[in-house]
DNA sequence: TAGATTGTTAATCGATTAACAATC
DNA sequence: TAGATTGTTAATCGATTAACAATC
């Protein structure tokens, strides 16, 4: 789906993934079919260059001069490579307050991720319900993610359990996680981490703001950091 | 606090931040006083030398030769520049599953977030009650932002609805926006923004998972997006 | 003192952008 | 056909790293 022996940058990838929910965004709205570079990028506020050369990682797909991009054509491209298409079922690690949003979050099941059980080490929370779910004690996670074949972990524990959980899931066979805890945790290379830290997204926030109030505008050059991505 | 002029990249903002995290963690349980710039590189999978260089930004903090930084100073002078130490205001806006869980979210007000109000638009919602919060409608969300000079708005609206309720924030007055939803939203300059969006991360992970089922690896190159940060 | 570690300058590396021939 | 827009190569820009004199 990927140019052969092609290594994406994180920045490249980031920026697909982007380009896929703007694309499926105006998809249904939008009348014409076919969308060019120049058009993205000033969506994204991004140089069509850089848009062209992301999309010339696609090896399946091709614009057409003149014209530019099928939106449909890309929006499927995207999805096959992205992996939206194949659903995969994951579990939640921690059942406070993030862990909960989480499992009630409806987009997740909209972007393929099916979650099929919350899990929590608290002897009080375990047995009680969450919509449907039943709260699992965290003993059980290994049994489950084998039995049931787990492809994803969702690691919303507090930091000092975290790399605990995150070695459970890793034996337990997961082949993604995706980490809510404010922690590095180390996982081998053929498993895949996604740190998605709202904690530190606040600070570089109060950090934006610290900085416009002491210097009367923004610390951050140009707009980076300010855009659809950061 | 930071060196005179010196306009930083949103990288080092990054960095700093989780510098701030890792000490704070640190310094409850480690035994010495001090830390140097290779041991923080380390445990954040840097080099010693972005370490050194991105604490040389701090105008008013000096490490030691041979010593190293002094560990509780650092956090506080990177508390002064993340701006953690004056604890600032916030509202909520969309009160579904994301508002109330951020709502509800102790380490937001650890950082120095103090919550003070939940709106959302659906007519159903308003006046009941989450934990201590009344929600309240968003036509009063201008006239509560003013009253009680908020500085920061927590936008966790559907896509469509996210630019307006910005619009209505710039306008109240807000320092800053922290952006849940998934678009990009335009604010002025003076106006700080950091976009936080765990459906991107989500997709972020699906692509790694996808690629590294078709390559047999990782095909983010290294360890990038795969360490502390990503 | 000797040696570890800093702050900073210069070199390297890689991401982004400009430019342009190919083409629909 | 003429002109808009692609895919790709080469140039630029900026972030990271290496190197090292200063120093505790």
């Amino acid at each position: 789906m990927l140019k052969a022996n092609s290594r994406v940058s994180p920045f490249v990838v980031e920026r697909l993934t982007k380009y896929y929910m703007y694309l499926r965004m105006i998809s249904s709205s939008t009348t014409g079919q076919w969308i060019s570079s120049k058009e993205i990028a000033a969506a994204l506020e991004l140089t069509s260059s850089t848009v062209r050369q992301d999309i010339s990682y696609l090896s399946e797909y091709k614009g057409i001069s003149k014209r530019g991009y099928h939106i449909n054509d890309l929006v499927s491209t995207l999805e096959a490579v992205i992996g939206i298409s194949t659903p995969c079922s994951a579990v939640i690690i921690g059942a406070g307050n993030f862990g909960r949003a989480l499992l009630l979050h409806q987009e997740f099941r909209k972007q393929g991720f099916v979650i099929t059980s919350i899990f929590d080490a608290n002897p009080q929370l375990i047995g009680t319900k969450i919509d449907d779910y039943t709260i699992q004690c965290i003993s059980e996670l290994s049994a489950v993610i084998q039995k049931q074949a787990i492809t994803v972990g969702i690691v919303a524990v507090p930091a000092e359990a975290a790399q605990d959980v995150a070695d459970k899931l890793v034996t337990a066979g997961v082949t993604g996680i995706l980490n809510l805890s404010v922690t590095m945790l180390h996982v081998p290379e053929y498993v895949a981490l996604v740190n998605s830290r709202i904690i530190i997204d606040l600070m570089k926030l109060s950090f934006q703001i610290t900085s416009i109030k002491n210097n009367g505008n923004n610390i951050l050059s140009a707009d980076e950091g300010r855009s659809y991505g950061n």
